[in-house]
DNA sequence: TCTGCCATGTAAGTTGTTACATGATTAT
DNA sequence: ATAATCATGTAACAACTTACATGGCAGA
């Protein structure tokens, strides 16, 4: 259950609301974490019961209530311990990987079409990333711990979305090139 | 649900027993997608169930008796329906990954020590795929097209635990020398 | 004798996905 | 009018994890 440690982590320097931290998920966070709105929203109510968070209603003008978690001392604590817990490797199930361990039973253009496509989808990533390096982490040592240790995940994105694209290079190599149809 | 498509992809070629593909999974198939014992059994059931497949048990000397099972011509346009299906990104899910976004929360040392202790896993799955690609991937034109696939998968295993290794030692430095703790 | 391999499964619990549901405000 | 943004949730189902359970054979 680790979605709960990485809400936590979200937290530790400032609240957040749900629609937030969907928010983070789909930006900063998203390039190592995926979650879903309606696990943010679930694990959210959990985490109040377990008393790692309270919630705080903050009522705005012409919008809709938020409702503010913070974090506790207990939630503090159960982050700190699962911190210094030792890491498993993270499963990988990668359904491109799957399609061309039977790409023998497709026409050989579709196959190339499908790499092409997924190489150009982390190009995009890639430029969005990089751009984001750019902007936000210029004097890198100056910035706040919180960003600095940010950085660290951002450059996990970035090279994997260019080892995606050599990947996809390699392939698309030896499918033209070496394997004859 | 794509672990049965693996299992599909894996039976296109010759039959399996449950037990033959757990082993798979955790040998060529590991290197993108996972699944333990028990999804696989409990998978091939309803595989059977759905007439993908046909389970033929075969008695044995000395060992429990195994059960077979073959893809059906169903199970197979089910397989290449799906491939020709456009694909989606898997999402990721990187425990390592929030403890370093959390990481200021950690001793410096500490932190080193976990990042240290992930480059050592990947480079020693990186020796064993180099080794398979050494061993059994020699002459590629010349293998079986079901190989020369697989083949493919394996360039994608050995990407990823280079790019692992290369992250880790970008992180080390940035850790050692630019952060102030 | 104890470990590892062969071979299959059940049960319970936690996560993740998909679809549905509400309702006001702001911009085109 | 229509869509997008803000903001929160429920319900049902599918998938994954962890633990348990059996039982014979081979080799150190």
């Amino acid at each position: 259950m680790t979605l709960s440690h990485t809400i936590l982590a979200c937290l530790v320097n400032s609240p957040h609301s749900g629609y937030d931290l969907n928010k983070s998920f789909q930006e900063s966070v998203g390039c190592f974490w995926q979650a879903s709105q309606q696990q943010i929203y679930r694990e959210l109510s959990k985490m109040e019961q377990k008393n790692w968070l309270t919630g705080e209603i903050v009522p705005q003008e012409g919008k809709p209530d938020k409702k503010l978690y913070h974090i506790t001392d207990l939630g503090r604590e159960e982050l700190i311990r699962w911190l210094e817990e030792p890491t498993k490797m993270s499963p990988i199930r990668e359904d491109l990987l799957v399609k061309l361990l039977a790409g023998y039973l497709l026409p050989r253009e579709e196959l190339i079409e499908k790499i092409e496509r997924r190489k150009k989808v982390h190009q995009q990533q890639l430029k969005i990333y990089e751009q984001k390096q750019a902007e936000e982490f210029v004097n890198l040592t100056q910035l706040p711990k919180p960003k600095q240790f940010l950085y660290l995940t951002l450059l996990r994105g970035i090279n994997i979305e260019k080892d995606w694209i050599d990947w996809c290079n390699q392939v698309l190599n030896l499918l033209k090139n070496d394997f004859n149809s």
